[in-house]
DNA sequence: TTGAAAGCGTTACCAT
DNA sequence: ATGGTAACGCTTTCAA
């Protein structure tokens, strides 16, 4: 069933029914009336590719995925593509997703511009000089940044939690009941959410004047054996941590088996905050959550951010946006008051 | 840059250039090799929607997921879908990815076809009664199916890992070790894997004309509290189990997390094994894995489906083919032979 | 308010 | 081996 056949079952030409299922004004409103019950029981929909071809627009939105991105965000990354598709559908959009080697980024991103498959991209996992915008504003291709990133984020549109103050909160949650040896366990700094995390951390423990030791630092990929291996190393230290920080619940985790595996008790004996992404198969909630976390839904970070694109800077392109994502600090059972020994 | 521009510039008809382009035989060498130089020269790519409109072939594949598969199948799907990424990126195919309400499954597989929108899709967490397959072949949509319908399994065309015979095996391994109340926590029985991983957990028993006590049953999203609260319980009533069989790593660390939370050891007091999907976040590898577990790769499932999908599939949509995945059982540290009280 | 016809950028058929 | 031209199915400009 195409506009053709419509049309002659209409014997009206292709044009004003077209028109009519466009909503342009200029259509009787008998006649609207009359074409849209003949496309709804033909089951007529316009081709979606010849569409595409008259209008110029591409009706999508890429998503690029470097491998390596994909490997350490994986789980968040896809419950941020949920929170987005559901979006991208509620517009008529249809969401594009490109795996690619970490070396095709670029490749990528020319083809897709010079093909013209999608009216714009969504940029995952921003790196400190990431040179994604310059390329993207070469090709012309509109974009939207998941993160920020450091020195562009006047210049670049963008949606972020405000990881510096989160983290920062619940450094002085832990400084409040009494640690002194907090050890943070990091994603990888050289992503600027990371970076702005352990920024946070340090201007809690700057404002008190107290030291931070760099032996209970870590970054890394946020898998769970990261956690384990690194809370069991450094609780055999000699001057052990009595609270950990935490970046990613897989990761927490991690450090409550290895707590475990030491005889301790969580919350008791070793406090830990995580932040908590929220992700569906990872709840961390109920009556009392099991972690102390500082929370935000990067599901609903993806829909606001489809939202943005599509409705802000696809109309005009010049449009900067940025907003800031809430972020809250959850108590849990993982957090105590500093035991005395 | 388009195809009327670049054979201008080469003083051909826009036929020989496309033809040049696309590999027919009919070129002359040294022509094909001028157009292929200016083509890259000027940076030609063919307009996607354009050759889509042309062709007739959409040259993409889509992913219909429902909000509830995603919910509970997040990293799995994920992981999935990257393997599959890869792999229609190598073909030159786009993967669109729909994520729609539970409700809506069927109007979006409706749109999709009806727009031409994709020349294939793949289907996600077959369900026992599944009537997908019924309505992708009224749509006349090729497709295939990431594991198995029961009653379909020779008129449709799927890839899937031998689950039954998976936790058979596990399950002979804890009756070997002498186990005989192994509890199961498996995934949620209306999904067909869930399935086929009780009847191989209950033929291992039947086979030995052991019993299942139902006590020690269980099916539910595969979370980590399912998996930690499912344990405690168990391990609280008067007949505990000794062994636990468990359908996902999240939920086998949930376990451990019990197990620990009891003053027990892991593979000392009581032996866990777990399927592994091998997710890239949640390694169970090093010298000795962390837990015995039967692994199979989910990601070499999407590479796989995808090229079934594009190469024997697409070129003939009434070919049936379907995989068997290899499952290996892995022996790690979080399983020993029962302890006598 | 409606219609005819010209694109949109390819591919593919039919000539030459 | 190469070129002319008609699709492909829609949107949009121009006329009426």
């Amino acid at each position: 069933m195409n506009l053709k056949e419509l049309s002659r079952a209409l014997e009206l030409s292709q044009t004003t029914v077209s028109r009519a299922l466009n909503g342009y004004p200029e259509v009787n409103a008998e006649t609207r009336q009359r074409v849209e019950e003949m496309a709804a029981k033909l089951g007529y929909a316009p081709n979606q590719q010849a569409r595409r071809l008259a209008t110029g627009r591409a009706m999508s939105i890429g998503h690029v995925v470097p491998r390596s991105l994909h490997e350490m965000m994986n789980p968040v990354f896809m419950e941020f593509i949920a929170g987005a598709g559901e979006a991208y559908s509620q517009h008529g959009y249809d969401m594009i997703i490109s795996v690619v080697g970490d070396q095709d980024v670029e490749d990528a991103y020319r083809e897709i511009a010079s093909r013209k498959k999608v009216d714009a991209v969504m940029v995952h996992g921003p790196r400190i000089g990431d040179n994604r915008p310059a390329l993207l504003a070469e090709l012309g291709l509109p974009f939207l940044i998941h993160g920020r990133i450091p020195g562009l984020e006047k210049t670049t549109s963008w949606i972020d939690v405000n990881n510096g103050q989160a983290f920062e909160r619940a450094t002085n949650l832990l400084l409040d009941l009494g640690h002194r040896r907090i050890a943070l366990l990091n994603g990888l700094e050289d992503m600027d959410f990371a970076a702005r995390r352990r920024a946070g951390f340090e201007k809690a423990h700057a404002d008190r004047d107290l030291p931070v030791d760099p032996k209970l630092l870590r970054a890394a990929d946020m898998t769970e054996p990261y956690g384990a291996d690194s809370a069991l190393s450094m609780l055999r230290q000699k001057a052990p941590p009595t609270a950990f920080l935490v970046s990613s619940m897989i990761t927490a985790i991690g450090v409550a088996r290895a707590i475990g595996l030491c005889g301790l008790k969580i919350g008791r004996d070793i406090s830990v905050i995580t932040h908590d992404d929220a992700l569906s198969f990872l709840p961390n909630s109920g009556e009392v959550p099991i972690f102390t976390c500082t929370r935000s839904s990067v599901r609903h970070a993806g829909s606001r951010a489809a939202h943005l694109l599509i409705e802000k800077i696809l109309p005009d392109p010049t449009t900067l946006v940025s907003e800031y994502l809430e972020s809250e600090l959850i108590i849990g059972q993982s957090t105590g008051p500093h035991q005395a020994n």
